[in-house]
DNA sequence: TCTATTTATCGTATATAGCCGATAAACGAT
DNA sequence: ATCGTTTATCGGCTATATACGATAAATAGA
């Protein structure tokens, strides 16, 4: 309890969430696309293709990245997806980075 | 001016210095780092790597990869080298992860 | 029905990340 | 000077991430 094994390495599910979150932020296109969700509330797939320098398959792709950890979630309107920002997620993620964020800003060193 | 070039994508500076910020965060190794010299304020790499299930190179990159966005500073102590938090880059990654938090909440629709 | 549109997925290629052992470099201690 | 300790870096391997084109699936519209 406490502890979540990966292939060769155990880490405390807190700081396992935590990663888990930054690897979702860890793409531009990732953030670009939330960004862009934010600006425009809600966004057909189409849209944010054309938004980004990438392939249409490789938005998706990301997308679905996003999706995963449920950032935001898609839903489809006939022939098209539309995407919108989970602001609960959004929330419990600022929540867990926030928590991680100030722990280190108390506890830091002034120097080594 | 605004945009950062990578092989063939363009992305708003802001919007890649978040996913960097995203990056240093990913792995829970650098995330379990930053959490130990939290609570021990200063560490010896030795100590670091005693903490963590992982090989002491493979600590040594994960806390030049933190060193390198800033995170943490390094200084060698005779034969060892000391590690820390730097107070003020955190605050600095954590006022662009929570602008980028409060614009996806606030924007953020109610179902797509 | 047939066609065009839209998007997810598949296949695949390449790049990056992660991991380790071995080694080098720097230093303290004897 | 020699030896032991500590840490950074190198080399190489594997796994994951990223990217794209092609294709499949679903639907809207003619």
């Amino acid at each position: 309890m406490g502890v979540t094994r990966t292939r060769k390495t155990d880490f405390a599910t807190e700081v396992a969430r935590t990663a888990r979150w930054g690897r979702a932020l860890a793409h531009p296109a990732r953030v670009a696309i939330l960004t862009l969700l934010a600006e425009r509330r809600t966004c057909v797939c189409g849209e944010i293709v054309d938004d980004l320098p990438l392939a249409q398959s490789t938005v998706s792709q990301h997308l679905r990245v996003l999706g995963e950890e449920g950032l935001i979630r898609g839903q489809v309107e006939g022939t098209r997806s539309c995407y919108c920002i989970d602001a609960d997620r959004v929330r419990a993620m600022m929540t867990d980075l926030n928590r991680l964020g100030a722990s280190l800003e108390r506890k830091a060193a002034r120097g080594c």
